[in-house]
RNA sequence: GGAUGGAUUCCCGAGUGGCCAAAGGGGACAGACUGUAAAUCUGCUGCAUAUUGCUUCGGUGGUUCGAAUCCACCUCCAUCCA
């Protein structure tokens, strides 16, 4: 008998948040939230996170656990968010995952095995510099060697994935492109109900706008002068955030403050399209087309609980 | 009133007689994604009865086998002189 498992996304500025908690408190759930920002502290403007105030009594894991200067990944949250699930089912209550990261959902949702291999940095490193002193293509054709399905399947100038793809052959002696067919295969580890909130586009993008507006409103230069000042790298994986890096440049004279604005806007508005991109690849996705449902919470509640309770 | 420069496909912008439906960039749109995922990368962008046809480069007319490119006039914009 498989758990129940609710998961509650949707692209980013879509009003996740808000439904969360009304969700939470119908079906008596805890927040394991899938945000790969959130879970810094000090990040709290940028990353739009939700204030303790507004959670009403819910209980929410993964927000805060980690200092900006932390790298955190996908597997990082796997592992995470099954600790708090188990936590969660022991009290005979529903975790609710809430939160745009579509990567990260699916790690959980289907259970996703990352082989335990140790973060070999030094391996990654050498496969990095390789690519930059000989080109893209050079590391291309080395994944071409090893795994060529894999080269086909990526693009030589995604260097990131390439890396990826050398680095697994090398750790493991095997294929990612038969680890990643193997993994597509499996069916979800959870009774789960997986709801989308979205709305239309032109309203979507027209809330991005309006939100970061509110964060800079808000202190967003500030609070990033503050993580840099805290020693944060502008490369670390906390500083690639949107509204961080921007807002760097800014503060490093790069750029002017009007143009991180219209840079952190419009990157937002490609990163919603890209969620959107994906989760219409997801199977058993419900979507909550807010404007089928004349934008009430309560008719969306509805809905959901009947879904969920089916 | 005069002089000069300019008006190009959603935007910016290249193109100065055929190889131009028109470089490049942006935006929009679509897609990929299995240890950085708020990351990284790809495709596409005049219309159609689609290996061809049609309409397009401020407007009208002209030169030419052939014009976004040359000429005339007109409209608008910019700068300068009155």
């Amino acid at each position: 008998m498989k758990r129940k498992l609710v998961i509650l996304t949707g692209p980013t500025a879509a009003g996740k948040t808000k439904l969360s908690i009304a969700l939470a408190k119908k079906i008596n759930g805890e927040i394991i939230s899938a945000d790969s920002m959130q879970v810094y502290k000090h990040m709290d403007i940028g990353s739009a996170k939700i204030r303790p105030e507004e959670m009403d009594g819910v209980k929410h894991h993964l927000i805060d656990i980690l200092e900006p200067t932390e790298d955190f990944n996908v597997v990082l949250f796997q592992q995470y968010a099954k600790a708090a699930m188990e936590e969660i089912y022991a009290k005979g209550k529903t975790p609710i995952i809430v939160g745009g990261t579509g990567f990260y959902i699916q790690s959980v949702l289907y259970d996703i095995d990352f082989t335990q291999n140790d973060e070999n940095t030094a391996l990654r490193e050498e496969l990095e510099a390789l690519a930059k002193e000989k080109g893209a293509e050079y590391l291309h054709a080395m994944l071409a060697e090893c795994d060529p399905e894999s080269a086909i399947a990526i693009h030589a100038n995604n260097v990131k994935r390439v890396i990826r793809a050398v680095e697994y052959n090398r750790q493991t002696g095997k294929k990612i492109s038969e680890h990643n067919e193997a993994e597509r295969a499996k069916e979800s580890a959870y009774d789960s109900r997986y709801f989308v909130l979205t709305d239309e586009r032109a309203r979507l993008y027209a809330n991005i706008d309006k939100r970061v507006d509110i964060m800079l409103e808000q202190g967003l230069v500030a609070e990033v002068q503050r993580l840099m000042d805290m020693g944060c790298e502008r490369d670390s994986v906390a500083m690639q955030g949107l509204g961080y890096k921007e807002i760097i440049s800014y503060l490093l004279g790069e750029i002017s403050l009007d143009e991180a604005l219209y840079l952190i806007k419009r990157d937002t508005r490609h990163f919603a399209k890209r969620q959107l991109t994906w989760f219409r690849r997801e199977k058993d996705v419900i979507w909550v087309e807010k404007d089928k449902f004349a934008y009430d919470d309560e008719k969306m509640l509805q809905y959901m609980i009947e879904c969920i309770e089916k």
